[in-house]
DNA sequence: AGCACGCCGACT
DNA sequence: GTCGGCGTGCTC
């Protein structure tokens, strides 16, 4: 008798074991199972001669799904290690990776599509063709040089095809054959040509292209604007002319995947490319899922998630902008789409590039400890774009008037009147962050968030940035009755508001998650941009990444200095790499660029770095005060988070968890349970639970006896709780 | 997580 | 007398 041990969606760290009908189904494949009164979806996991659950209780899976190819065994290593990694229940580690429409009862399959082939007979008689016949010609060389075009690629050789095609058919020239295969088809185009690396990007490309063969890590730290880029496409060059070989490509999880996508379709216009990110529908993510795992896509372009897609023949993995905090998954299981790629990476056999212009410490740490190889790119690739000159403004001495200082407020005058474009940077959406009682002192408070409600004037309502509620904005104070309440503080709404003032003439666009809603918002917005028809930009963190705005020259940073003193201690590596980012937008074609930091602190070594482009001299000095303090990449963290309605049942839960911590080891510290800076947050009390380190091992043997102790409390059922490996926010 | 069972309050 | 509240427990 076969038993089969089947990963089921539900939060319990075991398997379940069913009796096989005689299926013959293999581990990786799907199984549809009886579940208590429910029938579920599981994937098998092991086949296995004997059960520890005797007879009568044992059940026989319903119905398996033969057909489809199964799971990769290196896939299924890596989720359960993910799952033992992060203390998540296995089962819902497998389910939750895998696209929506493999998760229910369905048989999946590729669609197929027609593809028209050259016949022996043809190849023969193509030759025969008079060159006067030119559509047929050029239709039946280009089929000649293919092993077969679908309807999409002949449209685009020769719009009319189909007349000829027919008698192609007829003629026993061409046949039709059904291939499973869609979108992805390759372009019967010349790929763009690769332009000349300059001796830097060279180098790196030698380097990792000595060590191909093999796992390592590399790290490429490359300044904005060095071609970072151009080195991953030339890896791909040399990587992927093996037959089946596939690379792994992630991009955090920002509006420049469709970019991307299409500088990569030009350069290999004869590779299957997939793209696999949010916006897509359940359909082309299950599709892109199937042919990366078949082996059909050569290229997997995608955020966070892909990085668990099968793969048949991974040969590199690439993480770029590696630093983003986007690749930490924030809910489930809360993986860090980077450390899984250096695991995937390892357990495969096959060299992870991490690119980014400001590394992660943690990666930084890594290299200069020799762990990682670290590679350079200190040049711009384009020559003539120099550097931005970046500044402080001193606001200790100015008097600010509506946010933007007078030396600010004339660098933007003097870019309109030459035609150059401008660009606010605030990180503060809407019109101002506060609603203040002028007599009492009262603040509009979030009732759901320990947080003020942003005032958002355009629409007349106050609205909560974290849990989306959202009220009008009341005629006089709720405490006193003064009618007279002041918004407080500036947002983009508001800054657009005064530039408008100040600068009547100036074409303003505002960009933050409000303005670009809109579904094609952020492609017009790039459009209007680059047709020269805006002059000041106003906008938050969505304009610091990758855009490119030729006749932009000048970045205006307005109020960052919150993130000086954050109680997180990673605020200010966060705040460095953004303004890296931002002052990467300001010149980046023939003409210079400035960068205009307003600050009342100019003198604090993050700007005095900022100013001389070291990121190197920052991340010492940030990685000396992480030793100090004995912080991460110093030691190895896990955070246990639970929250509740109400705050007694979490309180408990914590106190629970923190008495069966104590005592565990010398090499862990255990943290009194503490309330995160935002107590309260959509309407749930949370609390937090730290766990300090001296190494991964540690961190790991105490997780493993502490986690099962707490989804064995009587308390654990009365709080949502999870267990956060390595957190990123507290 | 679902989905049962199970034991106490206000309704036709 | 029942409908239904969510506490408790189990799922191969």
């Amino acid at each position: 008798m076969t038993i089969l041990r089947v990963a089921l969606d539900v939060p319990l760290a075991t398997l379940f074991d069913y009796r096989d009908t005689g299926s013959g189904v293999a581990v990786g494949q799907r199984v549809l199972v009886p579940f208590g009164r429910r029938r579920v979806i599981g994937i098998v996991m092991a086949r296995v001669e004997s059960s520890e659950f005797s007879g009568p209780r044992l059940k026989s899976i319903e119905q398996a799904f033969v057909d489809e190819s199964p799971l990769p065994v290196a896939a299924i290593k890596l989720l359960k290690f993910c799952a033992s990694y992060y203390h998540h229940p296995i089962g819902q580690t497998l389910l939750s990776v895998l696209p929506s429409r493999l998760r229910v009862g369905e048989s999946v399959s590729l669609p197929t599509r027609t593809v028209y082939r050259m016949t022996a007979s043809g190849q023969a008689a193509a030759e025969t063709v008079p060159a006067r016949a030119s559509v047929k010609k050029k239709l039946l060389s280009v089929l000649q040089q293919t092993d077969g075009l679908d309807a999409a690629a002949l449209t685009n050789v020769a719009a009319g095809w189909r007349p000829l095609v027919r008698q192609l058919l007829k003629d026993g020239w061409i046949e039709t054959l059904e291939v499973e295969a869609g979108t992805i088809a390759a372009l019967p185009i010349a790929p763009v040509p690769a332009p000349c690396l300059n001796a830097e990007q060279k180098s790196c490309v030698d380097q990792i292209m000595a060590g191909a063969a093999g796992f390592r890590v590399w790290l490429l730290y490359g300044i904005t604007g060095s071609g970072k880029t151009e080195v991953y496409m030339r890896l791909l060059d040399s990587l992927l002319l093996g037959a089946d070989a596939q690379a792994l490509v992630l991009v955090p999880e920002i509006n420049l995947t469709p970019q991307l996508e299409a500088r990569f379709q030009l350069r290999f216009p004869h590779l299957a490319i997939v793209m696999l990110h949010s916006q897509m529908n359940e359909s082309e993510r299950l599709h892109g899922w199937l042919r990366a795992q078949n082996g059909e896509a050569r290229i997997i372009i995608g955020t966070r998630l892909s990085v668990f897609t099968p793969l048949a023949h991974p040969v590199i993995i690439i993480v770029d902008e590696e630093h983003d905090a986007s690749y930490k998954q924030q809910d489930g299981m809360r993986y860090s789409a980077r450390d899984v790629a250096i695991m995937r990476g390892k357990m495969g056999g096959v060299p992870v590039l991490l690119g980014s212009a400001t590394p992660s410490l943690e990666s930084w740490q890594n290299a200069e400890a020799g762990r990682y190889g670290l590679l350079r790119l200190g040049q711009r690739a384009v020559d003539s774009a120099a550097l931005p000159h970046i500044h402080c403004i001193d606001t200790r001495r100015l008097s600010i008037e509506d946010g933007v200082s007078a030396p600010l407020l004339e660098a933007i005058k003097q870019r309109f009147q030459r035609g150059e474009q401008s660009l606010l940077f605030i990180n503060r959406r809407g019109y101002s962050p506060v609603l203040l009682c002028s007599s009492c002192a009262w603040v509009a408070p979030c009732t759901r968030c320990s947080a003020r409600l942003v005032v958002h004037l355009r629409q007349r309502r106050l609205r909560c940035h974290h849990c989306g509620l959202e009220q009008h904005i009341p005629p006089q104070c709720p405490s006193c009755g003064n009618p007279d309440l002041h918004p407080t503080g500036h947002g983009t709404q508001r800054l657009e508001e005064v530039m408008a003032e100040r600068l009547p003439e100036a074409r303003i666009l505002r960009v933050d998650r409000d303005s670009m809603r809109r579904k094609d918002a952020i492609r017009d917005m790039t459009a209007q941009v680059h047709a020269n028809e805006v002059d000041i930009l106003i906008g938050t963190q969505m304009l610091a990444k990758g855009h490119d705005f030729p006749n932009l020259t000048l970045v205006g940073v307005v109020d960052t200095d919150s993130a000086l003193f954050s109680p997180d201690f990673r605020a200010a590596e966060r705040l460095f790499a953004q303004l890296m980012q931002v002052a990467g937008r300001a010149g980046r074609a023939e003409k210079p660029g400035e960068v205009l930091i307003q600050t009342n602190f100019p003198d604090h070594l993050l700007f005095q770095a900022l100013q001389k482009h070291d990121y190197a001299e920052y991340a010492a000095s940030l990685l000396e005060e992480r030793r100090l303090a004995h912080f991460p990449p110093y030691c190895h963290e896990a955070l246990l988070r639970a929250e509740a309605v109400e705050y007694e049942p979490v309180r408990s839960f914590m106190a629970r968890a923190q008495a069966a911590a104590s005592g565990f080891s010398e090499q862990v510290t255990v943290y009194d349970p503490i309330r995160p800076s935002m107590e309260r947050l959509k309407g749930m009390e949370r609390e937090h639970l730290l766990i300090q380190a001296n190494s991964r091992t540690s961190l790991q043997q105490f997780l493993q006896a502490w986690v099962p102790l707490l989804r064995g409390m009587p308390q654990a059922n009365r709080v949502r709780w999870s267990v956060d490996v390595d957190p990123l926010d507290y």
